[in-house]
DNA sequence: CTGAAAGCGCTTACAG
DNA sequence: CTGAAAGCGCTTACAG
């Protein structure tokens, strides 16, 4: 393989002129900058990124952390990853992946190797044991997920207080008065996922507020248990006219559920998800949702890592904790109560 | 961060001692092998891993190129991804991923810059563009999917013709004699998606020597274009007594249209598909399918290159095209034809 | 505008 | 059993 030193003797230039004549940080006379460019072309030369690394402490690479935790979803999980990794493309760096269960072994393996230039968490727990390791890092951090302590860190997540309030909004607009809201399993809330309780809590809130009726429980995550699941909820509240749906597995088993039951949304009853667009089309789901944007989401935490890492924000300035507002996506799966 | 001259001082030896006592790779004493460790451990050090890339020209880091195309089952993918990521930890590599629609350009970075050891090609076309580019590279290659031309490379992928006859024999075998097979959209094919007709082709001839009856047509792969077509097939063919499906979005998509249609299986149809168990349980299929195995793959294509990496096996020897057995798992979708 | 040299942090023959 | 030195392939002050 091409060495900048082939490529220097090839041009006749020495080897700190070739590295400048390719990097343009110093000025170069037109001749020698095109004998550089030829030789490169003649000799296919791409830099050693080894070298470069070396050199530079830059990889130009960034850690990429998912974690595919039990009884989640994992198609939902990989809507992520492609944010985060086209977006760090578009700006000139490359994914290290984990997707080791043991995500403090990754991380401080990647960190303390120098193998990358920042790091993207995935999957954020309220308490992510993964987080001390990150704030004693020498890269910086952005995760997607909001936890206790966000300090150190650049944080990116959906406002479920607000997707909370919204979906109650939504549907007491329109009429209804009692509602069930399936959340994800409970042992996902114990796990850290507190963005379970986020949008619960406001949604119970929000229905107190407005007198209205809501009946929150925890769904399951997988087949067939979760169909069971709504086939109970809705025998055992056979007056509520709305279903508000965190629980991307419930969201998947519910067609076929509403099917079984005889039932149409929004005749028979309204339904209001909690997914990504790409989510739906996927699953083919014809429920309005708020949209939860994980693309988007991913590429905020690159966007703003990447910022970091190249110094156009100063190590002292605080950092960043962002949350993208809800935004409801009509289905047409909601409207006015059954019997109304 | 400590670095190896900092390890050498403080256990008070050479940095080449110090080196070598990490490595193993040349007698050392115990004491002089306790201070080293012990300085480690003090300092917490970590290698550098692009010096030490530099230095053995091993980066410990396998390529991953991932192509999600349009109309292809995203989700599907991540099964491959995963497969070949955890197998690559387990053999201490890491991953480094392209997600980029460009993947010849991904490629052409990661082997001329030398930032891995080897390459794994997710979603091979039969005339795939990436190839000539990996044949060309210096570092080994691993395929999933078979392509035209498989000289150079590593290649895994699951037996579609065998898939396709084996489907269409437990059938027959059932009673059946007429029969439907859903495939993937055409356009996949022309992509270069050969086992589509691999598998079609198979069932064919299977059906033909068999003497019965099978409608292969190529559905599409987005909602809710599936499942309409899904209901026309079905309206086109009523004395068709079996479904075959090779299609992931025909496959999400059948719960819905069957109940639609207030058809059960296997009562009033056979369904037979061809997926993945994880597919299966992610979106609650209750077909028996031919398993595609793709954690299987990614396992296999990832050990057999870093066979090559680690030079376990020579550079003359020849490569290998792999193929793994369907097996059929049985989820009691099928049956006698309805009428028997 | 260009070159010679040092240095990034490792590993590994070479010498003893 | 251990050390001094060279080398991996870059970049970037330092000098001119």
């Amino acid at each position: 393989m091409a060495t900048i030193g082939d490529v220097a003797r090839v041009a006749g230039v020495s080897r700190s002129t070739a590295s400048y004549a390719l990097s343009g940080k110093r000025a170069i006379s037109e001749d020698v900058r095109r004998r550089v460019k030829d030789a490169v072309r003649e000799l296919g030369y791409t830099p050693n990124a080894g070298a470069r690394a070396l050199a530079t402490s830059q990889t130009m690479v960034i850690g990429l952390l998912a974690q595919f935790l039990e009884d989640e979803f994992a198609p939902a999980m990989l809507q992520y990853m492609l944010g985060v990794s086209n977006t760090a493309r578009e700006l000139g760096y490359d994914i290290l992946l984990s997707t080791e269960a043991d995500g403090r072994n990754a991380l401080r393996r990647m960190t303390d190797s120098r193998m990358v230039d920042g790091i993207v968490l995935l999957n954020v727990a309220e308490d992510d044991d993964r987080l001390p390791i990150l704030r004693d890092a020498p890269q910086p951090g952005a995760l997607v997920g909001l936890p206790a302590d966000c300090s150190g860190v650049e944080v990116f997540d959906l406002d479920f207080e607000e997707a909370g309030r919204t979906m109650v909004e939504h549907l007491h607009r329109l009429g209804h008065r009692e509602l069930v809201l399936v959340s994800q399993p409970e042992h996902v809330v114990e796990r850290g996922g507190a963005y379970v309780w986020r949008l619960q809590n406001a949604a119970l809130a929000e229905a107190r507020a407005r007198g209205i009726t809501l009946h929150a429980v925890f769904g399951p995550a997988q087949q067939p248990e979760v169909g069971r699941a709504l086939h109970g909820l809705l025998d055992a509240h056979p007056d509520a006219t709305g279903l508000l749906i965190n629980n991307e597995a419930a969201a998947a088993a519910l067609p076929t559920v509403l099917h079984e039951r005889r039932l149409t949304a929004p005749a028979d009853l309204s339904v209001v998800g909690r997914y990504s667009d790409e989510f739906a089309r996927t699953f083919s789901l014809p429920y309005s949702s708020i949209e939860s944007a994980p693309d988007r989401l991913g590429r905020m935490a690159v966007r703003e890592l990447v910022r970091r890492i190249e110094g156009q924000v100063g190590p002292d300035e605080p950092h960043v904790v962002r949350f993208v507002s809800p935004e409801l996506v009509d289905r047409g799966s909601t409207g006015a109560p059954r019997g109304d």
